[in-house]
DNA sequence: ACTATATTTAGATAATTTTCTAACTATTAA
DNA sequence: TTAATAGTTAGAAAATTATCTAAATATAGT
């Protein structure tokens, strides 16, 4: 399982997470919305599916994408942990 | 003002931060932490610090640094809007 | 004024990461 | 079975990053 932290430390990764906020998406959809060539936008996705932020599944001729919102509680943690014993503004 | 997901994607930079968490500490502090020279934690200080996620105050012959735990909204901001509209466990 | 201590800056090297083109695999359609 | 489409894999080049040693700066003490 690959690092999370890393894997949203790109700006395109993270463009790709926004993109599947609402909607799952094939590979050549999320390809689409960016300057990038294809093998470029499927590397990034290997890489959020390796952190577990994203998964895959085969339709056909496809892959569809979907964002896993689980693997955010590690983050959360960390910035709680942080953040704890302070007052709000 | 640097990146903030990228200055955390480093996992020296988040134990310093972790260091930081109930006291404020001078570089030298620091770096006896970690097994690394000086000048690498110094450079990963300015990292931080261009993050916004420290700051550092001269004490005389020495350099405090604090955490800054404000940046962290544009963090949750982000993650929030991915979970958005979830029902909890 | 010298010496010691704390920290940063400079410059170099090694490792990692991003991106590309070209080639490959899998599925669908003619 | 041949051709087209969707996606990934392989390999290389360019950029970025982490780390080191050596040198510089600033403060404090003798």
């Amino acid at each position: 399982m690959g690092d999370t932290w890393s894997a949203l430390a790109d700006p395109t990764r993270r463009a790709i997470l926004h993109l599947l906020r609402h909607q799952n998406r094939t590979a050549g959809d999320i390809a689409g919305h960016f300057a990038m060539t294809k093998p470029s936008i499927s590397h990034h996705l290997g890489i959020l599916r390796q952190a577990g932020l994203v998964t895959a599944q085969k339709k056909g001729q496809q892959v569809e994408y979907a964002l896993n919102t689980t693997v955010f509680q590690e983050i959360l943690g960390f910035i709680a942990q942080l953040t704890e014993g302070e007052k709000e503004a």
